[in-house]
DNA sequence: TTTTTTTGTTAGATTATACTAACTATATTT
DNA sequence: AAATATAGTTAGTATAATCTAACAAAAAAA
């Protein structure tokens, strides 16, 4: 396990540079961190309403309300108001808020190319054999 | 190769996850994510002065006086008057500062037992020469 | 059908983050 | 030695990010 760590610190770092890259290239530049925070939440748990996206991101409701605010303005997300509830709304991403998903993609696939580009077909499989058995699928 | 992006996919995200909560257990909840940066900047640099910090995270010489400013009242850097050029200081991180390293540290090592946990001895072993061949040491 | 709870909002305040312009002191170039 | 450039600071400003308190409208519980 010793042998690991330092591989994983080396590994770790790449992934931050090529997200890093991958933002850049996006245009994603002009979103501050905390509004990338934003979307990528509201991406994980799929069109919340402010209350939800409040806890998870541990904020308050009208922190979050501003911020929402903004991203709306700015046309990185829009509002559905609720059936079953008038009093709520599910925030939604716009295709241009989709494209923090595209980034992550992109990123991604940098990452996979460098990895493949230094390992021979046999040594890729058995890798993706073993990364599977750690991050099993569903 | 496609098989490899859904995994590193999986890898990116249990990785930042990791370090979000190691992020929380040295308590270092309480800076910001610019905060973090400041730190995590001056350390891959080795004590840089104000300019070099500026130029590296792409900021005006003024918002970073002033960002570092908060980091030595909060007592997580300090500032050291340089010998060769009086009108520059170099910029250090105290022992609270450092913990962001210890942190760092801490969290590669719960991502390596996970990992470890879910292979067998020999899995471990070529997972980790696959990693040293795709990351070489220096 | 009242009462209570929940969702979202508004208002007002504070602190963080960023900029440009202008300045001082020191180094470097001419 | 004088002119120019560089490191850092100060001042002033704008916007982002955060909070608490108080409220309206709708839903849920009593």
């Amino acid at each position: 396990m010793e042998n690991l760590i330092p591989v994983i610190s080396k590994l770790s770092q790449f992934i931050s540079q090529m997200e890093e890259s991958a933002k850049e290239q996006f245009n994603l530049s002009s979103l501050t961190f905390s509004q990338m925070h934003y979307l990528e939440t509201i991406n994980l748990l799929i069109n919340p309403n402010i209350t939800e996206l409040a806890a998870a991101m541990k904020l308050s409701k009208p922190t979050v309300k501003v911020g929402i605010d903004k991203l709306i303005e700015r046309d990185y997300v829009f509002k559905v108001q609720s059936d079953e509830d008038r009093r709520s709304a599910h925030i939604h991403l716009t295709e241009k808020g989709k494209l923090i998903n595209l980034m992550h993609d992109y990123a991604h696939k940098r990452i996979a190319e460098s990895i493949t580009k230094k390992l021979d077909d046999n040594e890729q499989k058995i890798l993706i054999k073993l990364l599977n058995t750690v991050f099993p699928e569903k």
